[in-house]
DNA sequence: ATGAAAGCGCTAACAT
DNA sequence: ATGTTAGCGCTTTCAT
């Protein structure tokens, strides 16, 4: 990229008089106290006035760093990612480091080459947000000392730090909501039981239907194929044509509760006088729809925010125990829930 | 990252029995020719027996390429740029490059940092995605020859490829439309006027009207002070207040739209039996709102896909004159626009 | 406090 | 067709 050829250490230092070794210890703020403070004043001036800017190839080349972290997620068209990274980012740079984004697409061979792809670039770690459960690429790069950190799924058996939602409260949260309305017969439309997410979720809501004594009946808690809209409400009419007994959903995330919206359209039922429905996540515009969906929200930035600060850690103290965190989730009560009728 | 040191090319080499240049040139496709074919096997067994990865710092170092280009964007968090960035990527990737993503915020002291800092991690072009329409920075990087293309702007002045959605013919199927219909008193929201995009698109209005012949009063064109949906409700208030007689509106984009939505019920008018909307960009969910909102399409995947590939064709080849493009858009009909009643 | 020297891993003239 | 040599720009021993 410089056209007009960018001057180099050894520039600065010979147009400073010194040694290019002493150039480096005086523009850089860990070595500069071991220069005489005129000198580094001064080389510092003549760094700043040939526009010297250090080239950070070569010194991760010296140093086998890179600088670079990579960020492995789904697919940054979901709406769910862009807060995430742009937490992750807004971490990374002041931090000097910057993040190398890949998309998997949930294809567990991209994945591979995607992450293997990331290594040669020589990343100095992971921030993995891809949500299947089972993952034995992770578990040896982890093995092999890789840092990385996990976001919005605790990993299993393996001792990465992770970054969720508590999703237990979430769901709590949510029921709590319905059982205040009046509900007693609530449904669980769950994500995939195959992602860690889903299978959390869907155990959160078991419990918590036990512990406020509402109606415990496993045939009102139905696995979707995917977290998608269309999934949802296929699980819905499942439970409808079962003939299931229920005046509110808890979905699993906020596209399987449009599902829903979709088959109150196509049978004819209204949300949320008929049926109330929850959501996950809070996407973006979901204020807009009508009825606007009352859903639990996720600080999605502040996620991958706080998984940056880890990951960077992991860097930095490669030997400290994985610490994980938990973050608190809100419930945003908008239009699609009411007592039931 | 390398936990288990990494085996380099001179590892390669020494198994191999070849001398590490000559494993280089067996290693890399370009430089294959030159070495007896049987080496070249070899070398490439051995490599691949080793688990070999080249070192791609200490490549660019030596070749002064980082297979790095700088992504410069707004804010990733707004729903139009992660199908762009993701269609870059996916050209980028294949390519051998990375890109480097960076949040301006539009803060023009923020975009020289990010833009400086990308400079300095060597990025061999710049994919530039920020709106605003006076642009010194920009016209002097381009001047200092980084390879550079512009994303949703035509660049004013400067020689510099871009790639926009084709916003006149956009507009032009939204005007057409809403005559179809019967309308002949259409608003025009537009966005921003000191924005490309949003000047453009009230040019190619107030042009659609009048060689329409529909009815062409100034009147009723106003410029909103931002890209929301707060601004968009101001400015349709402010035409309402002022008495102006139109039945239908075509925003400047889809969150502008929305701004009329919240107005039509704030008002208690109804859309579109009262007002028809027509968006523009067609951002995810438009189809959920009641009414679902009709908008005009932009591919903004595909926006992003030919960008990476102008800016790689412009590394490739600083010399080639700037090329621009673009792209045809569509119109969505949904269901926020109806004949005027 | 500074200089000398070496080398990170790779590629590209230039020999042979 | 392959080896030799040098060097990309920086940091880091090791001397002084």
């Amino acid at each position: 990229m410089p056209p007009v050829q960018t001057p180099t250490l050894r520039d600065v230092a010979e147009a400073a008089g010194v040694h290019p070794a002493t150039a480096s210890r005086a523009l850089n703020p860990g070595t500069r106290g071991l220069v005489n403070a005129d000198t580094a004043r001064r080389v510092i001036k003549v760094a700043e006035s040939l526009g010297y800017r250090p080239n950070p190839i070569a010194r991760s080349l010296k140093t086998a760093k890179s600088g670079t972290v990579g960020l492995v997620i789904p697919d940054l068209t979901n709406p769910l990612f862009p807060p995430i990274v742009r937490g992750i980012e807004d971490v990374l740079e002041p931090a000097g480091y910057s993040g190398l984004i890949v998309n998997t697409d949930n294809d567990p061979n991209r994945e591979r080459q995607q992450i293997e792809s990331l290594r040669s670039r020589q990343v100095e770690g992971l921030i993995v947000a891809t949500a299947r459960l089972d993952h034995p690429l992770l578990a040896q790069l982890h093995r092999e000392g890789v840092p990385m950190v996990m976001v919005n799924r605790r990993p299993d058996g393996v001792d990465v730090p992770s970054i969720t939602p508590d999703d237990a409260t979430g769901i709590e949260l949510a029921v709590d909501h319905l059982a205040a309305l009046g509900h007693r017969r609530i449904a669980h439309l769950a994500g995939p039981l195959s992602t860690s997410t889903g299978l959390v979720r869907a155990r959160a809501f078991r419990s918590a239907i036990r512990d406020r004594g509402l109606d415990d009946d496993p045939a009102l808690v139905i696995g979707c194929d995917s977290w998608t809209e269309d999934a949802g409400a296929g699980a819905l009419r499942t439970l409808l044509d079962r003939g299931a007994d229920f005046t509110a959903v808890v979905a699993g995330n906020d596209l399987i509760a449009l599902g829903c919206y979709d088959v109150s359209t196509e049978r004819g039922f209204d949300c949320p006088t008929d049926l109330s429905v929850v959501g996950f996540n809070d996407m973006p515009f979901l204020d807009k729809l009508r009825p606007p969906l009352t859903t639990v929200a996720v600080p999605h930035q502040l996620i991958g925010a706080e998984a940056a600060r880890l990951l960077l850690d992991a860097i930095a103290e490669p030997a400290r125990p994985a610490r994980s965190v938990q973050l608190p989730l809100t419930l945003v009560v908008r239009g699609s829930t009411a007592a039931p009728s």
